[in-house]
RNA sequence: GCCCGGAUGGUGAAAUCGGCAGACACAGCGGACUUAAAAUCCGCAGACCUUUACCGGUCGUGGGGGUUCAAGUCCCCCUCCGGGCACCA
């Protein structure tokens, strides 16, 4: 061989990501069907794999990589397990770095938007990720927003929608408000550094609690989602069981003012209150505080100080603080006469505002009572008698005591009981709270879903002067102006353009302002994978029988910072669409999961960390199979991983090592495809069995646990023992056949970790069609069983040899063996044996004394 | 404070049902090939003790206790780390 022929051969060899993934990575371009989703009736089960859509911000990050490659990993094996697979990607496209880019660069957010996404998809098509690119969503675009617009109108014709002026949390970074989803720890969820301000607006809401119930109990039979999601969503939602009982107000006051209603979950021991509390905030405080000066800047002073708190996120640390109302409110229960106060631990957005307060079994009523030398009244006793140290707080085998006619009953029973007699009086009910809103969904920005409402100035039957009239379905999309002045100042963008406020009434023909605001992004992702299926649709946001084909979702892979905003908004969309008739299912994803964070040195990735690692350099450096792979190789997907490029490095050297492998062996592949049967040698069964049990084992990974990490290593291992036999292979004790058939399904076992790579064998090889499209390897049961077992054998739970034994010994040959066995014998030498433990197919263990 | 996770070699991790702890990699060390290097291939590798060496022994899955023939795995208590909720009446 002449040095030229020598280093061709040597180069052709030599694994090189950087010509083959180009070079299918076009291909792949060339056939957009590739991956295309099947008409429903082809006969296939269906398979709906879900990623979460990114944000443009043009630029994938590592954990969008890890994210894809689980999720490619899996569309890429349902399809070879022969299910019809949709495997879409989109774009959340609205939302404020648009607008801070425009700023910043002068560039409209529509031109930078646009731009970053296809950077992106860019990077997607580099990957070589699976998307049907014919389902594409961009929700920014009018032929997506403009659903969100219908939506909204089907939501505010069934009352779903609706405006009220309430507190709003304003971020004065962001100029806009935000809902209570979007204020972590009291500071902004896109500013960490931003206190979040409480302001008073008139803001449009969806009603998110008439579903609270439904969004509770849809949880447990969501067996398919962590149960840390689960968890999270009930803490989040915060129902709570418990009862109203109206105080009347003594003495003169204003017939609206006449009764105070609190909300306890413990009415059982009203006997036991002493005072009645009302947040600062509540009508009746104010009503108070308009007839005293005195108390009223009093009142302000402790709203001043739940506002701080608030915004500092010590709501639970500020010392407890009160004002003695000098009012009286009548008991219902006893008839006794409490004291009004007003204290600065009282909410005044949950519950009613207002709370009896029971020193003797409440903690922070105990608190404020000590400090003010409030009573204290014991109403409750261990069931079995005695008086614990206070406050006393157990509910469960307690009963009441010094409660008139209730006295004896059991706490629980007692709640039941009480709750009913209030009601039966017409004092009280029995009630359920919730911590969950009502979701408000207006944003005064313009980088957004334009609200599809307008202001008829002069009304008409039914509508008042300036009141909401809805646009009809034919007035739709609202589009966006494209020419607005972006500045940071000043409320609504869109209140500023003329030719877009000023318009008709649909009703009346009248002059009308249009709604400046626009809508909360999570809007948008809220239903956008039902608009997958049927992505082109402009007669309606998706056909239901399209949606009712693919839904729900099989399996929804995101990360765990969505599991309450998205995850929750998600689902609530999901039983509106159904009660609008769209849709039959009452979940979006049947299965969902939250992969891990991609961490280096021991933190997130983050500019300011400066600990950024590029997927583009990672790719560059090591190719998309490697990248891809290693963030599945180097920790099990739910757990987080850190990221060392000398890992990537590794994969790209076993990559290699396969490739080398393959290569070699072409023409025994090729032979070995010819149908002779041949008798196995040795070495044949011995690689045929690692074989089969390397895709038994991989194949379950697919359908349980997803631990592709071993996953991988199984194929490591195989890849290893394999070349281990390189040298019995080239001195022909393995015949072609077998060969053939373990680089054959080596590569098909790769295929959906490494496309481009397995893409490229599969052709080397000489096999024809889409690697990724081939019917995934069956495990040869027969094959896969080993004739020789080991067994461990221990003498009191330490181990002291192991024996091989033919695979079908019972029970009496392996205790025969191993007691035969010479070092076994010289651990029990002297001793008597108690007992003998045979665990077939495990190990045996002597007792021995 | 309450509710979830988690803690295993120098590093990432494995052990799926109570049955050989550390698979598979990374980093490291030694060797082969090479004029040399890269690439590649082979080997060593939890800690400690013993030994010239072989062999052998002891300890070892955050800490303490328990159940069991047998515990990383189950039970009780504790520490630390991460996440969620938190005057929610």
């Amino acid at each position: 061989m002449s040095e030229i022929e020598k280093n061709e051969a040597e180069r052709q060899a030599r694994y090189t990501p950087a010509e083959i993934e180009p070079k299918w990575q076009a291909r792949w371009d060339a056939a957009p069907d590739l991956y295309a989703a099947d008409a429903h009736d082809a006969g296939k089960p269906k398979f709906y794999c879900l990623e979460m859509l990114p944000y443009p911000s043009g630029q994938l990050h590592m954990g969008h990589v890890r994210n894809y490659a689980i999720g490619d990993a899996l569309a890429r094996h349902m399809w070879m397990r022969g299910y019809n697979v949709l495997h879409p990607m989109g774009w959340d496209a609205f939302g404020l770095p648009a607008e801070n880019a425009a700023l910043k660069n002068n560039t409209p957010p529509r031109e930078w938007t646009l731009s970053n996404i296809d950077a992106m998809k860019k990077q997607m098509r580099r990957m070589g990720l699976s998307y049907d690119w014919s389902a594409e969503v961009t929700t920014c675009l009018p032929d997506y927003y403009r659903w969100n617009q219908w939506f909204f109108v089907k939501m505010f014709e069934k009352g779903l929608a609706y405006r009220k002026k309430s507190k709003v949390n304003w971020c004065p970074d962001c100029q806009t408000v935000l809902a209570n989803e979007q204020v972590i720890n009291g500071r902004c969820w896109r500013h960490e550094d931003t206190i979040v301000e409480q302001r008073d607006l008139t803001q449009w809401f969806f009603r998110i609690t008439q579903y609270a119930d439904e969004l509770l109990s849809g949880l447990d039979k969501l067996e398919g989602w962590p149960e840390k999601v689960r968890t999270m969503q009930r803490n989040w939602i915060g129902r709570s069981e418990g009862t109203l009982v109206s105080f009347a107000v003594d003495g003169e006051v204003k017939a609206d003012c006449s009764t105070i209603t609190v909300f306890t979950t413990r009415v059982d021991t009203i006997f036991g209150a002493t005072s009645v509390q009302l947040a600062p905030e509540h009508a009746l405080a104010k009503a108070f505080a308009a007839e005293d000066a005195e108390l009223a800047a009093k009142i302000e002073a402790l709203l001043d100080e739940q506002q701080k708190a608030r915004e500092a996120d010590d709501l639970g640390g500020i010392e407890k603080h009160g004002i003695n109302t000098g009012r009286f409110a009548v008991n219902p229960f006893t008839g006794e006469k409490v004291p009004i106060w007003v204290g600065n631990y009282i909410l005044a957005d949950y519950g009613t505002g207002a709370i009896m307060s029971v020193p003797a079994h409440d903690e922070r009523d105990f608190e404020f009572a000590t400090k003010y030398g409030l009573g204290i009244k014991r109403v409750i006793a261990p069931k079995k008698g005695g008086e614990p140290e206070l406050p006393f707080t157990a509910e469960d085998d307690a009963v009441l005591i010094d409660s008139g006619e209730w006295t004896g009953l059991g706490c629980v029973e007692a709640q039941r009981k009480m709750a009913a007699a209030a009601k039966a009086k017409g004092f009280g009910e029995p009630t359920v709270t919730y911590r969950l809103k009502d979701w408000g969904v207006s944003r005064q920005r313009y980088w957004g879903t334009p609200i599809p409402m307008v202001y008829c100035q002069n009304g008409h039957e039914g509508v008042e002067p300036g009141g909401v009239v809805a646009l009809p379905e034919s007035a739709l999309p609202v589009l966006l102006p494209a020419q607005v002045e972006i500045t940071q100042e000043g409320g609504s963008p869109l209140g500023r353009v003329p030719e877009f406020l000023n318009t008709t009434c649909p009703v009346c023909g009248g002059p009308a302002r249009r709604e400046t605001d626009t809508m909360d992004t999570f809007v948008d992702s809220s239903w956008y994978f039902y608009r997958y299926t049927d992505a082109k649709n402009d007669t309606a946001p998706f056909s239901s029988d399209k949606a009712n084909y693919w839904f729900p979702i099989d399996q929804y892979i995101g990360g765990v910072e969505h599991a309450i905003l998205h995850l929750i908004y998600s689902r609530f969309w999901t039983k509106v669409m159904r009660d609008l008739g769209l849709i039959n299912n009452d979940e979006p994803a049947e299965r969902l999961f939250t992969q891990g964070m991609v961490i280096k040195d021991g933190a997130k990735m983050s500019k300011s960390k400066g600990n950024v690692v590029s997927p583009d350099d990672m790719i560059a450096r090591y190719g998309a199979d490697a990248t891809r792979m290693y963030a599945l190789f180097a920790a099990p997907p739910d757990r987080d991983l850190e990221w060392q490029e000398e890992g990537v490095a590794g994969i790209s050297r076993f990559l290699g090592r396969v490739y080398r492998f393959a290569t070699k062996y072409v023409d025994v592949v090729r032979d070995g495809r010819k149908p002779h049967i041949v008798g196995r040698t040795e070495v044949d069964q011995k690689l045929l069995r690692s074989l089969h049990q390397t895709i038994a084992k991989i194949t379950q990974d697919f359908s349980g646990r997803w631990h592709f990490n071993t996953s991988i290593a199984a194929i490591m291992s195989l890849i290893n023992e394999t070349v281990a036999a390189e040298s019995a292979i080239d001195a022909e004790q393995a015949s072609p056949a077998a060969v053939a058939e373990i680089i054959r399904n080596l590569i098909l076992l790769l295929a959906p970790f490494a496309p481009f790579f397995a893409s490229e064998l599969w052709e080397q090889i000489g096999e024809e069609g889409v690697v990724f499209r081939t019917p995934w390897p069956v495990a040869d049961e027969e094959l896969a069983r080993e004739d020789e077992i080991e067994v461990p054998v221990q003498v009191n739970g330490k181990l002291v040899n192991v024996i091989k034994l033919p695979a079908d010994s019972d029970q009496e040959a392996i205790k025969t063996v191993a007691l035969a066995d010479d070092k076994v014998k010289a651990r029990v030498e002297g001793k008597s044996i108690v007992k003998v433990i045979v665990v077939p197919g495990k190990l045996v263990n002597l007792v021995v004394k």
